[in-house]
DNA sequence: AGCCTTTGACCAGCG
DNA sequence: TCGCTGGTCAAAGGC
């Protein structure tokens, strides 16, 4: 990335720590009686890190967490169970600075680290997203990136075929899987696996993690001032983030008041 | 000619 | 060890 973008960085850095304070706040005032509307908050503030996060990943951290990113199918990959088992993939390595930030090296994995790293597992997991098909169509919207299919699959169980895709440029490495929802129809399960290594990706990157960390963070503010329920239907072509079941409220806090120390902001 | 989709084959992980 | 399953490969055909 270059010089640039350096002020873009600076702009995420303030973003994510006001976004961190915002989580703290609501920590402070959490009301069990007004669990779902916190639940929410604490959902979308995530969700602005998340995206932060997975962007910076892209450049710093996936030096340092390649060893452990999971691939496309997590069911196949490394797990957490694994790494602790399997010293050999996780190292401590010396602090670095990356484009201006100092990432911390991993620390060698044993018992007392099995819950920062499961943070670190879901922080790395494949992304996955919902989106809907524009009115009248029934293929899932463009997503801002030229993808070749190069394979499909019924898989069983499931209705409809699952898509397999390549970004189309070379020696790019990005893919994703598009599995259309039985229930919905309309709706497709969109799973990100590796990372653009390409010039699409900071492209589009920097625009939506621009627009993430300015509008939803924003925006999740605002709402947490007003204790607005907002409806859980997002309008047509806009995209639904998944919060895997296992995510809890409380799992959410920890991220915010146990700051794993692997990533220094 | 080049790029794309389709589709059966192949391969690796898992139980 | 073996069968099942899901992800990828690669040949073939279309545009």
């Amino acid at each position: 990335m270059g010089e640039s973008n350096f002020w873009e960085r600076e702009v995420v850095i303030t973003e994510l720590t006001k976004g961190k304070e915002l989580m703290l706040q609501l920590q402070k005032h959490f009301d069990p009686m007004k669990q779902d509307v916190y639940r929410y908050l604490a959902a979308e503030i995530l969700s602005s890190y998340d995206k932060a996060m997975s962007l910076l990943n892209g450049t710093a951290l996936s030096v340092a967490l390649r060893a452990v990113t999971p691939p496309l199918n997590p069911g196949r990959g490394l797990n957490p169970e694994t790494l602790v088992n399997n010293e050999q993939n996780f190292y401590h390595s010396t602090s670095s600075h990356v484009d201006g930030r100092v990432v911390e090296g991993l620390f060698p994995i044993d018992g007392q680290n099995q819950d920062s790293l499961n943070l670190l597992w879901k922080m790395l997991a494949p992304r996955t997203e919902y989106v809907e098909a524009r009115h009248g169509e029934e293929v899932p919207p463009e997503d801002g990136f030229n993808w070749r299919k190069y394979g499909q699959k019924l898989i069983l169980g499931a209705k409809y075929p699952r898509e397999y895709f390549q970004c189309v440029c070379r020696h790019c490495d990005a893919t994703k899987m598009v599995q259309r929802i039985e229930t919905e129809p309309l709706t497709f399960e969109v799973t990100y696996g590796e990372s653009h290594s390409c010039g699409q990706e900071n492209k589009n990157q920097n625009e939506e993690l621009l627009v993430a960390v300015g509008t939803q963070v924003g925006r999740a503010a605002g709402k947490l001032s007003e204790c607005y329920i907002p409806e859980m239907v997002t309008p047509n072509n806009s995209y639904k983030t998944k919060y895997p079941s296992d995510i809890t409220y409380d799992t959410i806090l920890q991220l915010f008041s146990d700051q794993p120390s692997y990533i220094h902001l």
